[in-house]
DNA sequence: ATGATAAGTTAGCAG
DNA sequence: CTGCTAACTTATCAT
C-alpha cells in the first residue's frame, strides 16, 4: 500500500510543465491518478491563468514593438525630409547660376546691340 | 442607545467617496466612529486600491495619446514629404526649360554665326 | 480550447 | 502618501 508521495499528487507539477503539456496528456494524467472534480476543476484553472500570463506578456511585447516601430520610421521620414531639403536648396542655387547666366547672355547681345528673337526675352 | 445603522459603520461608502476624501478628513472619520484597527487598515487599503485603479486608467490613456499623437506626426510628416516631392518636380521641370532656352540661345548665337565669349560655352 | 486585449489588481520605484 | 508603470489576473470577445 503505497501512501501518496504528495498529499495532493499533481499539485507539485511546476508552472512550466503545466503550460507546456498538451490537454490530452494533462487529462490522462489527471484521470490517471484519482484526484476530484474539485481538483481537476481548479489544475485547469491553473492551466489557463499560466496561459494567459503568457498572452499578456505577448501582447506588451506587441505593443512596445509597435511604438518602436512608428519612432523609427518618424526617425527615416526625419532623415528623408532632410535629404530632400539639402536637395531642394542645391537645386534653387543650381537655378539661380543658370538663370543669372541666362540674363548675362541676353546682357551681352543687348550691350553688344545684337538683335535676338522675342521669344529668349523674357525670362 | 442606537444600534449601528450598519454592521460595520464607515464600510458602506462609496468607491466614489473614499476615493475623494482627504487623508485628514478620512482619519477624522475613524476616529470619530470607533473603528478597530483592523477595519482602519482595510479601509486605507480599499482607497489606495481605488486610486491605484485610477491612475492604472490614466496610464493607459496616456499610452494611447502618445501613440496617436506618433501617428499624427507620421502622417503630417508623409504630408509634408510629399509637398517637397511636388516641389522638387516643378522645379526640375523649371530647370529643364530654363537649361534649354539657354541651349536654343546659344544655339542661335551659332546658327548666326555670332560669337560669344567662352563662359557662356559650357552650360 | 486558444489567443488577444481592456480593465482592474499588485508590486515596487520615485518624488 | 501620491502617482506612475510593469507584470499579473480577470473578464470578454473572436476564432
Amino acid at each position: 500500500m503505497n501512501a501518496p508521495l504528495s498529499p495532493s499528487p499533481l499539485l507539485d507539477i511546476s508552472d512550466d510543465e503545466l503550460v507546456t503539456i498538451s490537454v490530452r496528456d494533462l487529462n490522462r494524467q489527471l484521470k490517471l491518478r484519482g484526484l476530484s472534480r474539485d481538483e481537476i476543476v481548479r489544475m485547469k484553472q491553473r492551466r489557463r491563468t499560466l496561459k494567459n500570463r503568457g498572452y499578456a506578456a505577448s501582447c506588451r511585447i506587441k505593443r512596445i514593438e509597435q511604438k518602436d516601430e512608428l519612432e523609427t520610421e518618424k526617425t527615416q521620414e526625419w532623415r528623408d525630409m532632410e535629404g530632400m531639403q539639402e536637395e531642394l536648396n542645391q537645386m534653387r542655387e543650381e537655378m539661380s547660376g543658370i538663370r543669372s547666366r541666362y540674363e548675362s547672355l541676353k546682357q551681352f547681345a543687348i550691350t553688344n546691340n545684337i538683335p535676338i528673337p522675342h521669344e529668349f526675352e523674357h525670362l
